[in-house]
DNA sequence: TTGAAAGCGGTACCAG
DNA sequence: CTGGTACCGCTTTCAA
């Protein structure tokens, strides 16, 4: 099945099915619709290998993820899936590819020509890829904000602003001692942007509140857990909220506060950074901050489609957060126990 | 840079070069030489979309997932992270392509030579698209068994074996009520077979094995694992063993016992089915069925390869379930109240 | 509005 | 052991 034999049936030359196929000519309404008949009735698909070769577009996307299982899960799986709708309705497909490939991946990849752009996910502060990327002469979009983003378009969420509406929330329901959980000290090591940005977020509005904070970085285990509160409420007994800026730990913390015998939220109140749906399948629903996955995934295939066609020069887009209140850290509009409230308190979200 | 621009610098014809790379015949040590140092020195990478043309083949395997992100997030992730580790040991890449796109999306897939061979995760017992992947006239390989496999070559975990496994420990370990937490109604109603194979492994062996037991298909939420319990404690109130084939409600289940005051294993032994790590890293250790996700990932491009390379016809391969004994049900040679000891007990795998 | 034909960059057959 | 070259199937320019 070639464009030939589609051309035969229909009784036209090989361009003119081309043309009908890419709409990059006018066609006569007659001639379309036999051509697109044909089409139909030989189950004709273009060879993407010829096509690629003649048009030197492959319609095909590289997604570099982390699959390393240490961290946030659910949130590279959210990501992949709204970057792999989003592509194909830009009728392109996506090459899945690993960090582990490193630099030289990206260079196969870009300079065979399998991919048109890339897309690179768990950008780090000096990250190695990113002079390759700068090199690469394609269009790349970076999930993350390395150091040096000189040139190349990146997007992400606003971690700063995150830390910020976490700290000010405890702030206005009268919190006045609070402690951030952080992501795990592997993550702070690789000097992955997000954990340092919001941390100073945190930092700044904590103390811009008048509040004392602190912030320990804690492993992904139920042993980590245990040792970062009993550390919290050794150093700073009179903490009242915490922040969780951590996915994998956020069952083992409200376990472990269980454990103690501490209430969500009327003992401890808990404030999280993660996807919505993990956010409500807690044992107690957690005030969260959302971590946009499905929105950056969309808005990152939006940003290479707008390159591959042009229309686009280099950004760095900071998707704004959402913050959403549940019983874990209720609003003090919610009826919760009158000693936190706050007149003072600002409005739920940003 | 083509494949010209290599042969003229090393001195040597287009063929020679593409024979170099390729290995398909004897090339002299010094021509060899030569034309390695010009791919090196001109960072030459084949052009993808020719070489597809050329050879009729992409070197690309399409991998179907469950994107949704209802259940199963980890086991996917790590599926995925092996079969991309798996494939580029083969000099191949990954497509990535929901199960959303349906029966088309594989035809177009196949049909255009995008890839050359398919792997389709979380099939179903009358999978609509069985029957298409087997006119599709190219290399597949499912995850999962459906009802009519027929030529189709199929790889999965043995959950017949699996759920006799976990009753088996239950009964060696003296329990004689257990019941079974199983996967989501909508993974029943869907009729993904892997649900259905397990509890008829269970069920067999809680039957030999003089057993009473129940079994119940759980929603993954808070309410329906607290209504589940509720309703195993009515109908069966002597229950002292939990198999839990339900990853998702896993933190729900152990947070669930401790609320109504049961200890896990005293009051209720727990085993459960999900990939390692997850039973390593609960409140109370898992003793649990291993889901062997990277092992199932790296078999399924195996076979596909094998397939490519002709040697290999249709075969359905069951991983033999690998089981470990943690501390939420213990065997009886780790110190574990006497009471539930049972003379009898087989050894621990199979 | 349509057709003819020259590539795109490799592969692999046919020669030598 | 190596070279020459006819394709692979589609896109796109040039002509009509």
């Amino acid at each position: 099945m070639t464009i030939v034999d589609v051309a035969a049936d229909a009784g036209v030359s090989p361009s003119t099915v081309s043309y009908v196929l890419s709409g990059k000519r006018s066609i006569s309404a007659e001639t379309r619709r036999r051509v697109e008949q044909s089409i139909r009735r030989l189950g004709y698909h273009p060879h993407a290998g010829a096509r690629a070769l003649a048009s030197s577009r492959s319609n095909i996307l590289a997604l570099v993820v982390p699959l390393r299982v240490d961290q946030n899960v659910p949130v590279v799986m959210q990501f992949v899936e709204s970057a792999v709708t989003a592509a194909r309705a830009y009728d392109h497909d996506l090459l899945l590819l690993t960090k582990d490939e490193g630099a030289d991946g990206l260079r196969r990849v870009a300079n065979s020509s399998i991919a048109d752009a890339l897309i690179v996910m768990d950008v780090e502060a000096a990250d190695p890829r990113v002079p390759v990327l700068r090199a690469l002469n394609r269009p790349v979009v970076l999930i993350g904000v390395p150091d040096q983003p000189a040139e190349l378009t990146c997007v992400d969420l606003d971690f700063v602003a995150a830390g910020a509406v976490c700290a000010a929330h405890l702030a206005d329901t009268g919190h006045r001692e609070i402690t951030l959980i952080g992501p795990s000290p592997a993550v702070y090591a690789r000097g992955t942007s997000y954990a340092g940005r919001f941390l100073k977020g945190f930092d700044r509005t904590a103390r811009e509140r008048g509040l004392r904070a602190a912030s320990h970085a804690c492993a992904p285990s139920y042993d980590a857990v245990r040792a970062c509160v009993d550390r919290t409420l050794a150093e700073q007994p009179g903490t009242t909220g915490l922040v969780v800026h951590n996915e994998a730990v956020l069952p083992a913390v409200l376990s472990d506060l269980r454990q103690r015998g501490r209430t969500v939220p009327d003992d401890m109140a808990v404030v999280a950074v993660c996807p919505d749906d993990m956010a409500e399948n807690q044992s107690v629903p957690l005030t969260s901050v959302a971590i946009p996955a499905a929105e950056l995934g969309r808005t990152a295939v939006e940003m290479a489609m707008r390159q591959l066609n042009g229309e686009s020069y280099p950004e760095i887009r900071l998707l704004s957060p959402r913050f959403t209140i549940r019983a874990s850290a209720p609003g003090g509009d919610l009826g919760d126990p009158a000693e936190h409230d706050d007149p003072h308190r600002r409005e739920q979200g940003r």
